[in-house]
DNA sequence: TTTTACCTGTGATAATCGTCACAAAATTCT
DNA sequence: AGAATTTTGTGACGATTATCACAGGTAAAA
């Protein structure tokens, strides 16, 4: 394996379950790898999400669109999986775009093909599953935020558990995640 | 099948994979049926969580103690399913309660065993996988809800499209859940 | 470098929501 | 049925937050 790019995929797979280098051979084979400069879209609202995006490099921004206004409900970073997962699954209509927030690399796994592979191994299934559960506890734990804290207090959650995202994401993008108006996020952050 | 609880829970798997009658067998081979009456503890914070959770009849609540406060996370009611999926990954202590919010009737199924079928029959755990996806479309859709809505809209919206949980689950209770204080939550409700 | 576009800070103000206290209503228990 | 417990409604009030408007700053583009 010379190839950099196959091992960050290598190393977050690993990260989570055991398989097999033929194993993944199968999985590098359907990537689809591309190439986006900032503000790109990868998955507009209103398609039908046909792949899972893994994130080598860069990061992506997952909005809706509320009346004109942008809400972000999921920044990816390098080294992170992500889709529309409702649309993927029923074919229906994203409600979600997603977006390049810097230049990015990501890798695309196309469904019906990955599907296929379920099928063949036991191991890409089992990967699969290990990931859903690691994005449902990561998912949770974020929907808690909402019901424990108060805007400020999870903004300060964020600050002691996730200090990554407060590095890369502008006020501006973070508040709508937070679920707290641009001026009032200013404002907590000051202190 | 003559069982009556078998079938709802065959009911609930068959909808969302196809599966034999020999793996659903042996999934409901490691089912441990226990019976509750309102109130009681299934599950009790700080402990470690180990089983998934099949709810036949009733529904339970899932709560986190927030300084003496219960902050309700989820409600699962009949056909359906729940855990601590933090805990049980990673066998650390949960932070969730569950309690019974009627009388109730569950299956367990217990993680070790489960993840021996994983290995045993690729069926089950195909239809692990699905459930998750399941799962984590449902958390997805709760948590856009308060990024999205006000918390007069988020009533509105659980009348729209969720109106079960309305009808069964007590306005004080409701509160927490969608992040509002019960005393708003009533005056919300009264127009 | 200069221009342009976007992002952040800040004041004023209004609307919303949470908290406290208590009464009324409904439900459960005996 | 009657008592006890829990749930819900409501007023008053204060705290928090959203919104609007605009200025200053920063970064990207020409």
């Amino acid at each position: 394996m010379t190839d950099n790019s196959k091992k960050i995929l290598y190393k977050r797979i690993t990260d989570l379950t055991e398989i097999s280098v033929s194993s993944f051979d199968k999985l590098f084979e359907i990537a689809n790898k591309r190439e986006f400069t900032k503000g790109e879209i990868i998955l507009r609202q209103g398609q039908i999400c046909n792949t899972i995006i893994f994130v080598e490099k860069g990061y992506l921004r997952t909005y809706i669109d509320k009346d004109g206004k942008e809400i972000n409900t999921d920044f990816t970073f390098e080294g992170n999986f992500t889709t529309n997962l409702k649309s993927l699954r029923s074919d229906t209509l994203s409600d979600t775009s997603i977006q390049a927030g810097e230049i990015a690399t990501i890798y695309e796994f196309n469904k019906d093909k990955l599907l296929e592979l379920y099928k063949v191994s036991v191991e890409i299934e089992s990967f699969g599953r290990k990931l859903l559960e690691q994005l449902l506890i990561a998912k949770e734990e974020h929907t808690n935020l909402f019901k424990i804290y108060s805007p400020a207090e999870r903004y300060r959650y964020l600050q002691s558990n996730k200090s990554e995202i407060l590095k890369r994401i502008s006020l501006s993008q973070l508040s709508s995640y937070l679920g707290i108006a641009r001026e009032t996020l200013s404002r907590i952050r000051k202190k």
